[in-house]
DNA sequence: AAGGATTACAACCGCAGAGGA
DNA sequence: TTCCTCTGCGGTTGTAATCCT
């Protein structure tokens, strides 16, 4: 009963400064677990939930603000590529850059240059010089556009049989390299998840992230 | 300069899986 | 074994900032 109370008076909406230093303060304190703990023991009148996405989105100190470069921009793309939708695990090859901000980077990144290329098709192609330009694409933003192909309206996800042939594009660019997909993280020169995010931190070289269980 | 359109980003929601009691 | 809590993930929405007419 009390719960629910509780629940209802929870704030939501944008963090304020006061609330970002209480947190920090209380996750270095408590470390990155227990978060209803955390945001009962803060005093933050949020959720949980909510103190946990604005410290790994916001707070961490491993984070990268700002524009996302060119690499990164090409890795997003061959990762999706690979991958789709499964940001985390394309977050995880990219340091200091979060889930959220990958998957809110493809949306508006990826969907205007998907526009962008069908605009250009319809002014300037038929309906077979389609296919054909498909087989030929060779960048993976060409890839990747093709792939995020829209229908007025709503974005489109590629085809089974578009994924299988891009994989095995990617896939035999990887071999080329003469690396498997066990040694993509040598190649991309990215530390074991545990070691994602060093903390320069001092007050956190006794816990750490990923301490608890 | 004003106002509408677009972009970029922060935050919330619902769901599923893992693990402990 | 079942239930409950916590955590993590992906999708979606809201809003501030910027651009364009």
């Amino acid at each position: 009963m009390a719960a629910v109370a509780d629940q209802a008076q929870m704030r939501k909406g944008p963090w304020t400064e006061q609330e970002d230093v209480q947190l920090d303060f209380y996750v270095r304190l408590f470390g990155e677990r227990r978060w209803d703990f955390i945001a009962k023991v803060s005093g933050l009148n949020r959720t949980g939930k909510s103190c946990r996405l604005r410290w790994l989105n916001y707070l961490h100190p491993g984070l990268k603000h700002g524009r996302m470069t060119s690499q990164e921009e090409q890795l997003i793309l061959d990762l999706h590529a690979t991958w789709g939708n499964r940001w985390s695990s394309i977050a995880r090859r990219l340091p200091g850059r979060t889930d959220n901000e990958i998957k809110n980077y493809w949306r508006t990144h990826m969907r205007k240059k998907a526009q962008e290329k069908r605009n250009m098709r319809v002014s300037s192609t038929d309906a077979s010089s389609i296919s054909s330009s498909q087989s030929s694409l060779t960048e993976p933003m060409e890839i990747a556009t093709s792939m995020f192909e829209e229908e007025d309206g709503g974005v489109m996800g590629p085809s089974m049989d578009q994924i299988w042939n891009e994989l095995a594009v990617l896939d035999a660019r990887f071999n080329h390299e003469g690396c498997e997909e066990e040694d993509f993280d040598q190649l991309m020169q990215i530390p074991p998840m545990g070691s994602l995010w060093n903390y320069s931190d001092t007050a956190l070289e006794t816990g750490g992230p990923g301490k608890g269980h």
